[in-house]
RNA sequence: CUCCCGUUCGUCUAGCUCGGUCCAGGACACAGGGUUUUCAUCCCUGCAACAGGGGUUCAAAUCCCCUACGGGAGGCCA
């Protein structure tokens, strides 16, 4: 059985930010990978911007990730509690100790730490051995009589007996900070791993909440599958090293390990995140898409009340094929329960260039009249005679019809789409 | 300004621990071609990198030093 406990800390902003989202999930992964207890705690010593919704949101978006806590909100356990705004006693406890042994003074109302001043050696697991000093000493209470982040954070790392301490490289220069508070405690030190952080795709600096793109609820809205985001996720700052990308997380789980971890910080490219999603998306079962597809399905109403529940899902049989991302689903199948789509302007002047389409159109039609079974392969054959018979080939009856019945000349096969849409009155908005 | 961390194709990365198998491999993106009666998929090809300079060595992407550049920290924010 193992002993590592890892903690994900964040303080509730009201969103949740893919650098916090990826920390979160590398200690998810550690814990996961070692068999050891993952635990959310909420840093939430400042009161103002901690509400309701912020936590919401939060959990929501861990969840939704599929990275569930062993330890924490909801959940409980017996390190509680675990908000920070419920550990006062311990902080001042904590206090005390260092009053104790004449750590701290007091200077403006606010309490100050004495730092050693000694070299602070941190082993990182993925830095190595970095040397810092810390040499002024530091608030641990404010005047307003509150601790503040570097006091809570060790003493609560302390108390819920945190073995590795997993988080952002902007923490690294701070680390001493840390370790001269540990050190005071006397307390065995943590193992530090300092992970690389994710910069904006565009210009300097790192990926900010202001950022498109920088936020885990945005994709949640835009339909991105959770695993898909995962996935990419794990591969900025980390690789299975044998060219693998895209791979199941009980995989990478297993793979997992804080020595793997890159020491440069990454770029954020949702052109990648597109193209992992899209494979997610194909590799879905079709109960699973349409599953997934309802909510966006619903929200956009293009599908009538009465709509039959075997042809949605014919219809989305045929778009998981083609589509890139669920978000794109209603711009391309709207024609298929809808008569008010619009044609493409573009692919229509495309399609008269050349030949006659209208008269095309009005014989596939009439040809299309006399028949009683609209299979794909009496489709495939009225086509194919009117091509024969007119001598022309089959993509000028082809590329008008698609283009009448769906309104774009990309995307539908169209045998698949005329069966699908039967004897719809679909060459009217020529 | 001080301190800390980093630097392989445009981007994510493999290789660096134990120097030769790397005139540097994969993926995304991009460009071209093929399959598909269209689209999507798929397949092929191309483009493109060891930041620079010094060492050490028979040999350096791999070890050492310097410079440049990038990032972070230096709050009674977290």
């Amino acid at each position: 059985m193992s002993h590592v406990r890892v903690r994900f800390a964040p303080s509730p902003t009201g969103f949740f930010h893919i650098g916090s989202a990826r920390t979160a999930l590398f200690n998810w992964l550690y814990a996961r990978h070692t068999k050891g207890i993952f635990i959310l705690r909420i840093e939430d010593t400042d009161k103002e911007r901690n509400t309701e919704d912020a936590k919401q949101i939060l959990f929501q978006g861990m969840k939704w990730l599929g990275l569930y806590w062993d330890e924490g909100p909801e959940v409980g356990g017996d390190y509680g509690p675990y908000y920070q705004s419920e550990r006062t006693d311990i902080y001042r406890c904590y206090l005390e100790q260092l009053q104790k042994i004449d750590r701290t003074y007091e200077k403006d109302g606010a309490i100050y730490f004495k730092v050693t001043g000694e070299p602070q050696i941190i082993e990182d697991a993925v830095r190595g051995r970095v040397e810092r000093t810390e040499d002024k000493d530091f608030v641990i209470f404010r005047s307003n009589g509150l601790p503040v982040f570097h006091f809570v954070n060790v003493v609560d790392d302390i108390t819920m007996g945190i073995t590795h301490v997993i988080r952002g490289e902007d923490h690294l220069s701070n680390t001493s900070k840390h370790t001269e508070l540990m050190k005071a405690f006397k307390v065995e030190l943590p193992q530090y791993a300092h992970i690389p952080l994710l910069l904006k795709q565009q210009g300097p600096g790192k990926m900010s909440k202001r950022d498109r793109g920088s936020l885990i609820e945005e994709y949640e809205q835009r339909h991105f599958l959770a695993d898909a985001v995962r996935n990419y996720l794990c591969l900025l700052g980390w690789s299975p090293k044998d060219d693998r990308e895209i791979l199941p997380i009980e995989e990478i789980i297993q793979l997992f390990d804080l020595k793997g971890i890159n020491k440069n910080n990454a770029k954020f490219d949702e052109k990648k995140l597109a193209f992992i999603n899209t494979d997610y998306l194909r590799n879905l079962s079709l109960e699973k898409f349409h599953m997934l597809c309802q909510p966006i399905l619903n929200e956009s109403k293009i599908i009538p009340e009465d709509v039959n529940e075997i042809f949605v899902h014919d219809v989305l049989k045929i778009c998981r094929e083609k589509i890139r991302s669920i978000e794109e689903l209603p711009k391309y199948c709207t024609y298929f329960f809808s008569e008010k789509y619009s044609i493409n302007e573009k692919a229509k002047q495309k399609i008269f260039k050349k030949g006659d389409p209208l008269a095309r159109l009005n014989e596939i039609l009439s040809s299309l009249e006399t028949l009683n079974s609209f299979s794909e392969e009496t489709l495939e054959k009225t086509v194919a005679s009117l091509a024969m018979t007119h001598n022309v080939s089959s993509g000028e009856y082809i590329h008008p019809t698609r283009i009448a019945v769906s309104g774009n000349q990309y995307w539908t096969w169209l045998l698949c789409n005329a069966s699908s849409i039967r004897k719809r009155k679909c060459f009217v908005p020529y």
